[in-house]
DNA sequence: TAAGGCCTGCTC
DNA sequence: GAGCAGGCCTTA
């Protein structure tokens, strides 16, 4: 499931690739997955327009296109952008979505989606409103400091770690995996409230989420089951998991067995003895 | 605040 | 063949 690094690791990769380049149209296979504007107004509205540079916001990915106009995308669970430089029909697959073609023998982006959970928004460059953008908090990697996490952790005290550092409206970025990761890292349980965290524990807990996502940035996202990178390459990350997945495998630092709950309504991966309560 | 809905494929 | 996986929005 892309979080911030595999969001990250596709942007870096389509960045390089797609600068400047012009979209010739799109072939939608499944409406469901434009949510805005309407699929004839999206087609006719994205066509012809250059792609200037593409940005993220925790796990939102931005095309800037020219025009003032804003491609927004969210993978969700199993969305993946494939970047191909040609069109053979081979590379239709059973869950594409949509096809972004690219003008001038280009290539083409093929966006699949097993689930159709992702959106795709076409907005003005400034309307952060109808995807929803509005409500994130400052990204984990490009905005986040001690001194934010700090301050923003105060205005969620009763609740626990695990809850706040899921919300996106908090900081953004974090998904399921990197948030059983950070939280092993620190040593910190996951149901831990707020308000319990000693100055101390705040910097380590905040300096283990800066260094996992690092990590997962640096060794290409985690791929458990459906992510690939705009190459169509899996991650490399899920081999250093330390937590996430390994419900009764050894601890690496401990020994003892990594124990799984259901917490805040998602699977939640823990060493009950590396990490208090 | 919690539960339901969206979805498909894999696991038990 | 039921249940689970879970990001995020909507509804109760």
């Amino acid at each position: 499931m892309p979080e911030l690094p595999e969001v990250e690791v596709i942007r870096l990769h389509l960045q390089r690739l797609l600068k400047g380049k012009r979209i010739g149209g799109v072939k939608v296979f499944f409406p469901g997955s434009v949510a805005y504007p309407d699929i004839e107004s999206f087609s006719a509205a994205i066509k012809g327009k250059i792609i200037e540079s593409i940005g993220r916001r925790g796990k939102f990915l931005l095309f800037y296109l020219s025009g003032a106009l804003r491609l927004v995308i969210h993978l969700r669970m199993t969305g993946s952008i494939i970047y191909r430089t040609d069109t053979k029909d081979e590379y239709y697959e059973k869950h594409c979505r949509l096809i972004i073609l690219l003008d001038d023998g280009g290539g083409a982006l093929y966006y699949s989606d097993i689930r159709k959970f992702g959106r795709l928004w076409l907005l003005e460059e400034q309307d952060d409103s109808i995807a929803g953008l509005q409500k994130l908090g400052p990204d984990w990697w490009t905005e986040a400091n001690l001194k934010i996490f700090r301050s923003r952790l105060a205005k969620y005290e009763k609740s626990p770690l695990k809850r706040v550092l899921l919300e996106q409206g908090f900081i953004a970025g974090l998904g399921n995996i990197y948030v059983d990761e950070s939280l092993f890292r620190s040593g910190i349980h996951p149901a831990r409230q707020v308000a319990s965290l000693s100055g101390a524990e705040q910097e380590t807990l905040y300096e283990a989420i800066k260094e996992v996502l690092k990590d997962g940035i640096e060794n290409g996202g985690t791929t458990i089951r459906d992510y690939r990178n705009a190459g169509g390459a899996p991650g490399g990350y899920q081999e250093r998991i330390q937590v996430y997945g390994r419900k009764g495998a050894s601890c690496f630092k401990c020994g003892n067995s990594i124990e799984k709950i259901v917490f805040c309504g998602r699977g939640t991966y823990f060493c009950a003895c590396c990490q208090k309560i």
